[in-house]
DNA sequence: TAAGTGACGCGTG
DNA sequence: GCACGCGCCACTT
């Protein structure tokens, strides 16, 4: 993984704000030339306790991407106030920008 | 060296 | 809304 492109994606990560989400295209599109497939690999490849608010990154029409972690991502993100719908998806509203 | 594999996005039907 | 195909590109087999 090109490590510009790794920390451009982690800083934006960190930039967004607590009971909003951002998704895996739009990070891309901030950076220098990721894909959002990329953005998926940096944040996979996290250590434990690295203190990014991962979670908040969804897919593009909200929903929670599918991986290992999703049951702990959707528990993180209700409890800092972003509700889900009754199929696990985030509404448009708490995007950020 | 080639082929398979994703924490995705988007256009089509 | 769902299924498919394709682009994407670093990494693994």
């Amino acid at each position: 993984m090109n490590q510009l492109l790794r920390e451009q994606i982690l800083t934006i990560v960190a930039r967004v704000p607590k009971g909003r989400v951002t998704s895996y295209g739009r990070i891309a599109k901030m950076t220098d030339g990721a894909s959002a497939r990329m953005v998926g690999a940096a944040l996979r490849s996290l250590p434990d306790g690295h203190g990014l608010p991962w979670q908040r990154v969804v897919d593009a029409s909200g929903r929670i991407a599918d991986h290992p972690g999703a049951d702990r991502q959707r528990r993180l993100l209700r409890d800092e106030g972003v509700l889900l719908d009754s199929r696990g998806r985030v509404s448009v509203d708490y995007f950020w920008p």
